[in-house]
DNA sequence: TTAAAACTACACTTTGCAGTTTACTTTTAA
DNA sequence: TTAAAAGTAAACTGCAAAGTGTAGTTTTAA
């Protein structure tokens, strides 16, 4: 059995997470987690020096949930298609999560006043993005991508998915996609990048 | 010369988009308004008559803002490619527009904590949209693309320009689209739109 | 079993802010 | 030119919320 004082301090950052999403930073009170939490206020303070700092620990779990997720390795030998699906597959797997989500949403609600903090952690996505620009830059080397720009090609295949499987989510409440549903996204993103990077494979 | 009250109503106006946007509703006193604004909190007063009735203003600005745009009329005799080219321009525009998109930040950021607000925006949305809808069920019924849902067509036609050229920007602070660019951008977009529901007009 | 650590309720200080009131000055329009 | 419309500074009310202090209770771990 977990000690009590680990259940307080879970029940004091889901209670916070819920809060923040709905209210927003600024529009959550410590005494509101507290009560939500079932825990006295004074608890809360014991366990996290400030506002700020709870903020930050949950800003701190939504970036290692985000970076958990995707390594993108280029394969010489496979086809393309099978590692891009692969790729889209991950990604939708991740954006597709609603305890995810909730947490980005969050984020995302301050980040509109922050462009200092949103800049950061744009910097460390790039980073995150920068495994797929890697996959970009080798099979643009490999003559397998129509590619001029690795960067721009392993942008526009990540904002394909998150048009459509967060963005509207996130900003609208709009149902996630069903996992049944994936595959076939996955191919419907495939197909549009292949569109615009693809060689000419007809012939 | 316009008159004194107005300059000092449009002063008040653009100092609580300043910061509403800076700091969101929450964060923003009427106080600091009136401040930036170089006038007293009485004439914010005597303007509006209380910090949400200026916030709906602002609100209700973006949303004639939004309408003006997008006006889609299926043409038979007309190509497809060129018609969608402009739509996507006449999108491009829209959401390319520093002061669209200052405004926009407003309120995306309450958005994300007001569903029930986000809905009815969402559903406004979804009727400047429906003239794209229609525009795709024409196209549909003179089986000049490959549709079978309207409606998921054109939601996919304006998230594929809103990827790229509204979230980051919204979210992240990023650089709008340059409009030396908006015509390639708008062939990238039709070129990936045409990949998943063009007829194949091979041979 | 016992001392330290963690929890509790609750009162308290400080601060910030929405909105009002007042007493006075400037702008406007007839 | 003059009255009313609109502007001004500054003090004020009332409230909500961040964070602290205290005195007492429960949990934990040795």
């Amino acid at each position: 059995m977990t000690t009590l004082s680990a259940r307080k301090k879970a029940a004091i950052i889901d209670a916070a997470i819920d809060l923040f999403q709905k209210n927003g930073f600024q529009g959550t009170s410590m005494d509101a987690i507290a009560q939500l939490a079932q825990v006295s206020k004074r608890t809360v303070y014991n366990h996290f020096p400030s506002k700020q700092a709870l903020f930050e620990h949950i800003a701190h779990t939504v970036w290692q949930t985000a970076n958990q997720a995707s390594k993108a390795c280029f394969k010489l030998e496979e086809d393309l298609e099978p590692q891009l699906m692969a790729l889209a597959l991950q990604e939708l797997a991740l954006v597709g999560d609603e305890s995810f989500l909730r947490l980005s949403r969050v984020l995302m609600a301050e980040f509109i006043h922050e462009p200092a903090m949103a800049q950061a952690i744009l910097e460390r996505f790039s980073q995150e993005e920068s495994s797929l620009t890697q996959w970009m830059q080798q099979a643009k080397l490999h003559e397998r991508l129509n590619i001029a720009d690795a960067e721009q090609a392993g942008a526009l295949f990540y904002s394909l998915i998150k048009a459509q499987a967060f963005w509207p989510q996130i900003m609208f409440g709009q149902a996630t996609i069903p996992t049944s549903q994936h595959q076939t996204f996955a191919r419907q993103v495939c197909t549009m990048f292949l569109a615009v990077y693809g060689k000419t494979e007809a012939l």
